[in-house]
DNA sequence: AGCACGCCGACT
DNA sequence: GTCGGCGTGCTC
């Protein structure tokens, strides 16, 4: 990289989409030496004056632009916090998305702090740490620890049952991802684990640090102050092997040697990004497993039906636990003649009652309840409102049907992480359960008939998901209550075959072509505009456009549903109809008046194209 | 975005 | 003649 490589091409930073392509410098003499690949940049833009900042992407010999290059600015510092590997997968998931890399960027690139990169940079690169030995999970047997030493994609059904790390109680999903990723870094390779949440995170980190040092392990999620981040980040660029835990946007930490990604309970809608352009955590795991080669263990007590879908393509191999797990789970109609005066104060069964009043004589028992505010939603709609109203009521019913016993309540205004291993009711929202010790010697899933009156796209998968997750908490041998609900999630339930619920959802996906069946884009504009971009794919095979709808004052949405083959062509099309609509004509005239340009909003495989 | 270029109406 | 208005287009 010298004067051979007299060109810089640079990705600016900037939001708009017109722009997220690679620009051409000249690099001047003094900077040929720090110039490259990886370091932020500052170069000209447009004209002299108008300083714009980068990263600079490649060094390259000629360059194609007309005319005679700009000449680079600045290089910021010697850090190259672009690593190619993220560079590339940015790029691909951005295509996909029909979004600027940019954006991506901003989430795998945390801004720069300026002290903390300087005393990176004067530290030098760490002193290596020593290899864990390899460790088997537990219930797995050895194939499990080979699959992922050999690459492959495995959807990975979760052991219902918590196990003790140290002194703590967790998941035993999370004994699980921690012995896959130390085996990882036993070969000498990363690995980075996703999980929704800092609850899970938590589970996590305490099982890891069962297994090894704390120095092997990197925290990276949204919750840490910018230094904290910035320093995770910059410690990920050294290349030495280690365990990153975080959140969705961990997905995209430049570790080297990647050898696993794992990823927890894909169907929370928390590994969903906001952030335009919207990728999700599972299908930015999927593309780098794809680019890097590495293992991907996409983990669940549930089978999403986008592993389902990819399962019965082969993509995905399923690992099952070596011995069925069955855990014991009763479904009990919502009333029943049990006549038991104190089932009736708390609304509840006589035959759920009992079980709770007896399981409360060793221990914790868990309520489940929906969260707050569905109720009186769907008392508004005008339908029966089922059982509780939110958790503090419930908690009084229960508290008068079970006098005397301690009633601990966790929803998301109370968060409660860990209940002792001492008798009391546990009453928690869905996804607010606290852990344990010992696990709960019952659980009562008490609002199912309201949970699945959600009306969503994926109300069933959901349900389910939040009810096994909740039987998980449970102690080896305890009873589960499901109360008032029958069909196929509820079988799903009882027999703790998930999978054949992501089965029999999928299959009525395809025949209504519905995601993950099919990809969705929405379009988003006026409608003029938004009927001009649909005519845009009408040539596409394996592209339909449902009706525009008004969402707001003037501005239409356009659903587009498209097979994944045809994936490619739509991204690149809708693209194209953004960054014109982002450069083209400001106005347009118009009978003698002209009207301001209606900003064209697209994004694909979002959760707002079917709910 | 932000800035330069270009093509029509009032001006020293 | 030409100053500058905003509509238009481009950014190595």
């Amino acid at each position: 990289m010298s004067a051979s490589e007299p060109v810089a091409r640079v990705l600016i930073d900037s939001a708009l989409p017109q722009l997220d392509r690679l620009f051409d410098y000249a690099v001047p003499e003094r900077l040929d030496a720090v110039a490259v690949p990886g370091v932020r940049v500052k170069v000209p833009l447009r004209s002299a004056g108008r300083i714009a900042e980068g990263y600079l992407v490649e060094r390259a010999a000629t360059s194609e632009a007309k005319g005679e290059l700009a000449r680079l600015e600045e290089v910021v510092s010697e850090a190259r916090v672009l690593a190619p590997e993220v560079r590339a997968l940015t790029r691909r998931l951005a295509d996909r998305a029909a979004g600027s890399a940019n954006d991506l960027i901003r989430l795998a690139v945390p801004r720069r702090q300026v002290r903390v990169e300087k005393a990176w940079l004067a530290a030098g690169p760490a002193a290596p740490i020593a290899l864990p030995q390899t460790v088997h999970p537990s219930g797995y047997g050895t194939g499990l620890t080979d699959a992922v030493a050999r690459g492959a994609r495995i959807a990975l059904h979760g052991v219902p049952r918590l196990v003790q790390a140290g002194d703590v109680w967790i998941g035993h999903w999370a004994a699980t991802l921690a012995a896959l990723a130390v085996s990882t870094l036993a070969n000498g390779r990363s690995a980075i684990l996703v999980v929704p949440d800092y609850r899970d995170q938590e589970q996590l980190e305490a099982a890891l640090a069962a297994l090894v040092p704390a120095g092997h392990v990197q925290r990276m999620d949204a919750r840490q102050s910018n230094p904290d981040r910035y320093r995770a980040f910059l410690a990920c660029l050294e290349g030495a092997p280690r365990i990153v835990v975080g959140n969705r946007s961990a997905v995209y930490a430049p570790v080297q040697h990647l050898g696993l990604i794992a990823l927890w309970d894909d169907g929370d809608p928390l590994h969903a990004e906001p952030l335009s352009p919207g990728v999700h955590a599972r299908d930015a795991a999927l593309v780098r497993q794809e680019q890097s080669g590495c293992a991907l263990v996409v983990a669940g007590h549930t089978r999403s039906t986008e592993v389902q879908r990819l399962v019965e393509l082969g993509w995905f191999e399923a690992h099952e636990p070596e011995r069925h797990a069955a855990p014991r789970v009763i479904p009990t109609a919502e009333q029943d003649d049990g006549g038991e005066r104190m089932a009736a104060v708390a609304r509840i069964p006589s035959s759920a009652w009992r079980i709770a009043r007896d399981a409360l004589e060793h221990g914790p028992v868990l309520v489940q309840v929906a969260r707050p505010g569905n109720s009186a939603a769907a008392a508004r709609r005008g339908e029966p409102v089922a059982v509780t109203v939110d958790a503090g009521r419930t908690a009084e019913d229960l508290g008068r049907a079970f006098p005397r016993t301690r009633v601990i309540v966790a929803d998301g205004e109370r968060p409660v992480q860990r209940v002792d291993s001492r008798p009391a009711l546990v009453i928690a929202t869905r996804g607010a359960e606290p852990i344990a010790e010992g696990g709960y010697r019952a659980v009562l899933l008490l609002d199912g008939p309201r949970m699945l009156s959600r009306e969503s796209l994926r109300v069933a998968e959901d349900c389910l998901r939040w009810w096994s997750n909740a039987v998980a908490l449970a102690a080896e041998g305890a009873t589960t209550v499901l109360v008032g609900v029958g069909g196929a999630p509820a079988r799903a339930l009882v027999t703790w075959r998930q999978e054949l619920l992501a089965a029999a959802e999928l299959e009525d996906r395809r025949r209504l072509r519905f995601p993950p069946a099919v990809r969705t884009a929405t379009v988003t504009s006026d409608l003029p505009t938004v009927r001009q971009v649909l005519h845009e794919l009408d040539d596409l095979q394996h592209v339909d456009a449902l009706e525009p709808e008004p969402v707001e004052e003037g501005r239409y949405r356009a659903v587009v549903r498209f097979d994944y083959g045809v994936g490619a062509a739509v991204a690149e099309r809708l693209r194209a109809a953004v960054i014109r609509n982002a450069t083209g004509r400001r106005s347009v005239a118009r009978e003698g008046g002209s009207r301001p340009r209606a900003r064209l909003q697209v994004r694909l495989d979002g959760p707002e194209a079917f709910g």
